[in-house]
Order: C-alpha cells, then sequence, then structure tokens
DNA sequence: GTTAGCACTCCTATAATTCGAGTGCTAACT
DNA sequence: AGTTAGCACTCGAATTATAGGAGTGCTAAC
C-alpha cells in the first residue's frame, strides 16, 4: 500500500485536527472540516488503510483516530507546511534581544523566556560546552580580612564563574596577584579540557614554595570551570506542562515535572545529537521513559559558524510543530546574532 | 464556655490523628486509640463543643472533624509536644553542613536541600538582605581582547555578584586598576544602602576625565548588589507538593506551584515578620490566598547575634508541626554556626 | 455528668443505564 | 473499480440508581 495524494491529505487533516482539538478525529469531521469532495464513507477506508500503515491509531473501536508517534513523523517530515511567524512577531523577537545584555547567562535565560512564553511548551537552553572552550580571562581577588581570595574565571564562550578558598597565612596578597599574572600569562587560550597540573609544571620554580598552594589553585580552577560550569540549564515555562490536557493526570505530571529537574536528563536528551541545525524527538524516540508522551525540538546556535550549543523546547507529542520549529528557528537566528555581538 | 483538660486533649488527639492521616477524625476513632477513660458519646458531646469554640471543624454533618485553622494555632501554641530530632538525626544534620563550602550561596543551596529532605515539604532559604551589609571587596578584571571588563562585588554577608560592562576605547587596563583601587580604598565598610554618587565625589579630580565612565560602573555596582543580589531566594523541594494528598487536585497544585515561582512573593511571605525566631503562619494568616491551605514556618538565623536571614519551608496546613519545627531549630542552629565559620 | 441505643444524614463506591459518536461491512451506484 | 449510502454494532463517557458505612445528634437511662 502506497501513500497517494489523498492519504496524505487525509493523514494531514486528522493530525492538525487533533492538534487543534485534542480529540480523537473521527471520518465525519475530516469531511465536514477539510473539503477533500469524498464521502465520510471513503475517508474511512482511508483511515483504516493509515491505520494499517501505522500513521493512525485508535484509542478504542468506536473512537476517532489519533496520529501515532510514526504518524506525527511523517506529518513532520513530508507534510507539515512551514510556517513563518508574522513579521510582528518577528519583530518581538528581535525587540526582547534588543535589551542591553552582557553576559551569555543572561542571554540564555531570556532566550528561554522567550521562547516559552512563544510556544507555551518548556523552553530549555543549554549553555555552550566548556570543554570545547579557552580560558579568556583568570583573576584572584584577595579578600585581605578574611584571608581568604576569590578565583574568578572567565571562557571564550562567556561564561563567568566563581569559587572561594582559603589563603594560608604565608601567602600575601602579593603572592596572589603574582600568581594570578602567571594564570593569566600561561592560560589564557589554553583550551579548558587541557587544563592540569602538568602544563603549567615550569611555573613551580618561580613559585618558592607556594607549589602545593598553586596545585590547589589550578584544581579549583579545573571543577569551577568544568564542574559548576559544564553546559548550564537554563529552564522557563515548566508549569506550561500544567496546562496541557494530555497531562492532567497526576502520574504523568511528576514524572515530567521530575524529569525536568534532572539536569543530567535533560543534557542526555539535548544531548544525543551533535548535529548541527533543528532536531525533532517525538515521544518514544526520546528514549527517555518520563517523556514518552511528549516531544523534543532542539536548535543549535552559533558563533562565526561554530556551533556553540542549543536551545529547543518539550511539549506533549501533540504538539503545534510548524509553530513550535519557526519559534525556534527565529529564536536561534537572533540568539546567535546577539551573541555575535557579544563576543565582538 | 473554657478549655478543660479534657477538652484539651481530645482537641489534640483530634489534631494528631487528623495529621498522620488526612481523614475525618470521629469519635469513635479517638476512643480507642487514645485512651482517654470515657466513651465516644462523651467524645461527641466535647467534639461538638469544640466545634462551637470555633477550634474543630465538619466537612459535612456525617463525618468526623477536622481541625480548623484557629484549632491548629491553638494546638501549634498550648498543645503541642515539642519533639527533639534524635541524636542520629542531629548528626545527620551537623554531616550534611560538614562538607567543605566557602560560600553562603552554597550554604543557603544545601540548607534548602536538608530542610525538604528532612521534612518533605517545600524548603525556602532567603539570603542576607545586602542593605544591611558592607561592601567587602570590589574588582574589575579586564577583558583586553573584548574590550571589556567584569565588575566583581563582595559584600561582608559572602554574597559575590559580578557584571560585565563594556570599557571605552580610552580607557586603559591601568586606568581600570585604578578605579578598581580608588574602589577598594573607599567603599570597604560602606553600608550598601549609602553607595551613590555623592559619596565618592572627590575622586573624581583623580580621574581625569573619565568621570562618566566612573559613575557608570558605581550605577553599575550599585544594581549588581541592589537588584541582583537582592534578598537571593532558594528554593528545594518544590515538587514534594506533589506527595501531598490535600493538593493532588489539578488547580490547588497550579496555584501553589505558580505561587512558588514568584520571588517577590515568597520575599512578602517571608519578609512580613521581621521578628528573631520562629514564625508559624497557618492557612489564612499567610495573606496569600494561594497558599491558604498551606503553612510557613520561618525561622531567622544569625551571626553573633546579628540577624541575618530566613530559612523556613511551606507545606499543608495538616503539617507535622513539632517535627517541622525541631527540624528548623536544629537546622538554623547548625546555619549559624556554620556561618559564624565562614565570616571567620 | 456519662453512656448506651437508635434513627438519621450524607458521602463513597459500585453497578446499571443511557446516549452518541464512530466504526466496519454490505450492497448499490457511477 | 472506486465511491457512497445505509445500517448494525461497539464501546466509552456521562448519568442515574443503589447499597453500604461511618459518624452524628438526640434521648433516656444509669
Amino acid at each position: 500500500m502506497r501513500m497517494d495524494e489523498r492519504k496524505k491529505r487525509i493523514l494531514a487533516a486528522v493530525i492538525q485536527d487533533y492538534i487543534r482539538t485534542g480529540e480523537p478525529v473521527g471520518s465525519r469531521t475530516v469531511a465536514r472540516r477539510y473539503n477533500l469532495g469524498v464521502s465520510p464513507a471513503t475517508i474511512r477506508n482511508e483511515m483504516a488503510d493509515l491505520e494499517e500503515l501505522g500513521l493512525l491509531e485508535q484509542p478504542h473501536t468506536s473512537a476517532g483516530r489519533i496520529p501515532s508517534d510514526y504518524g506525527y513523523r511523517y506529518f513532520v517530515d513530508c507534510l507539515m507546511a512551514p510556517e513563518e511567524l508574522t513579521p510582528e512577531e518577528q519583530e518581538y523577537v528581535r525587540l526582547r534581544y534588543n535589551k542591553k545584555m552582557m553576559e551569555i547567562e543572561q542571554v540564555l535565560e531570556e532566550t528561554a523566556k522567550i521562547i516559552s512564553q512563544m510556544t507555551s511548551y518548556t523552553a530549555i537552553a543549554l549553555a555552550p560546552n566548556q570543554n570545547q572552550g579557552f580560558l579568556e580571562q583568570v583573576e584572584i581577588v584577595p579578600i585581605p580580612l578574611k584571608s581568604k581570595a576569590l578565583l574568578v574565571a572567565i571562557t571564550s564562550t562567556g561564561m563567568v564563574e566563581h569559587k572561594t578558598f582559603n589563603v594560608p597565612q604565608d601567602v600575601t596578597s602579593e603572592d596572589l596577584k603574582r600568581i594570578s599574572k602567571f594564570l593569566n600569562a600561561r592560560l589564557q587560550g589554553i583550551a579548558i579540557e587541557e587544563l592540569c597540573q602538568e602544563v603549567l609544571s615550569d611555573i613551580y620554580q618561580e613559585l618558592e614554595g607556594h607549589r602545593e598552594f598553586f596545585k590547589g589553585i589550578i584544581e579549583l580552577l579545573r571543577q569551577t570551570i568544568l564542574i559548576d560550569g559544564y553546559e548550564k540549564i537554563y529552564l522557563d515555562g515548566t508549569l506550561n506542562i500544567l496546562s496541557q490536557p494530555e497531562f492532567k493526570d497526576h502520574e504523568s505530571l511528576k514524572r515530567i515535572l521530575t524529569f525536568l529537574e534532572q539536569d543530567a536528563a535533560l543534557r542526555r536528551i539535548f544531548g544525543t545529537t551533535s548535529s548541527k541545525g533543528l532536531t525533532i524527538k517525538i515521544g518514544q524516540e526520546n528514549k527517555e521513559e518520563c517523556i514518552d508522551k511528549c516531544s523534543v525540538l532542539t536548535i543549535s546556535y552559533s558563533v562565526e559558524g561554530k556551533l556553540m550549543g542549543k536551545v529547543g523546547l518539550l511539549g506533549p507529542t501533540r504538539m503545534q510543530y510548524s509553530r513550535a520549529v519557526s519559534v525556534l528557528q527565529c529564536v536561534a537566528d537572533s540568539l546567535s546574532r546577539v551573541l555575535q555581538k557579544i563576543y565582538c
């Protein structure tokens, strides 16, 4: 059995209607609302075929049809009409990004907000993976009153991380300044992945006895950037889940909200695709059971052609895909442009 | 009608039972489970009295009694047996705080986690109000490659905030260093509330033409500390709400979760009591409608006798008050001690 | 003042009933 | 051969009926 033109139109009609209403779609409805010029009976036959093809499903014998994951997949791949945002909406996105933002953290936060507000799904933004970055600047700020100091690290991706540490009695403010200088001289431009004591062993001789302390600082730096700063996640619109009728039962709600609290899980669903551009994962295509009734869309953002990170959204499989895609594309576009500016 | 001893015992029994089971408590149950030496009929009479006093309520005619807000209030004020944590639990709390934490942010995050895990309610920790604090250290870290710089501010309460800003062409790295030095020399120990250009006007002459830039930095500093760093909120166990049977209906769940997303609202319910020590607000005593089925417990933490901030929890009015109180007291105690150490 | 007894109330759970949307099949039609 | 009208059938959702039980308030006796 092949997908002829009429089957496609019927499938599209069913899916669109189901996305709109959330109710199983019957042959009658399709015939009435989408004038395909054929009777309900014919549509019934076609729908039976589409079910056999695995594109539609019946919740129970005497109900209409709903799309299967596979049906959504076909729809997204072959049938979906790409929908551009209206000029007003595009302008709106640009406007949102126009406000003064100096830091990538802030930009990503705003990005998540924009996506969730424009789609009313849950937005996820992933900060650039630091491993591929470089150290831009390191600074040690002494806090003499408390014999502590603050290690501040700025990476080439613009993430700023900081951490406090104790300073032993015998290390002076001057020492700290010197170490800070060393670090900057030697670490600027070093790939973060390669950050380890060995690289810097030749500095040791200049440090007259503060070797252990210095080692400690390098270790702290590693941790600060690689652990604290590792692909930070910005979520927004988590509670949009509450408005989705498919998740009104307590159980699935709990599952999804709990899922969204696990950073590791979020990185997993985002990270598996290292590809550029747009990715759509529908229902069970996400390997996570908790969200097998959800779809996850991802789009990468980049600066100067270099892939930086990803943003995306999570919503029910019954999602307005074309809307979601166009919002993501528009946002990713603006986002890339804004980051470009921030990075000079 | 007065509260005699027997009425008290019956009220306590009803409340305890209701807290435990969540079901309306009947006279029979009280008679059986709490041996007061009287028959159900007597208890029935007493319960009718307690209802008339406004301490108990009947969901419907043929159900048992449940406590009213006022009933809980009486229980909390007069009847509740103060319950100490077991030595093991006290040890556990101490253990949790033993892990190496250098920053107050981390400590508060951990605090919220401990509270929510030990009570299975939602924990809230409020960072110290910066207004009362001093600036401990200010630093400007130049990022020459991007002609930007990072302003880092450390307050006496140990909060670290940072913000990136643009550096005009004619301002050199040296200038930044000088400004940084000025700031530290002049601002250390200045009350954050008083932070404004005027205080520093006498610096201007030393800055040879960078006045506007300098003004900008001061303004940025204000914002960074007063806005970004204003009573930061640390939440944990938000999803514990999902396990409370009283909030299993979609509507109230939505209301509460939405409420918990509003920082301003959280500050409101915490802030209204400027008192030291423990505060308990039951049901409608919280002036927020969204949480009129919830109780909020607050306890202040302090360092060297000086009130710093507050931590607390939010749960259903049907809450294990004595448990919650003892956890909060134990945690606030340890928290104060840990902060003491951090502040040297 | 306390208690046993009893009629009464009202919620909850379960079962029975109805209703209607939607299907699949068949036979007739183009 | 594909399309369509007609019709019996299915099955869930909503509605109503029914039974059960926990708990009360009242009364009268202790």
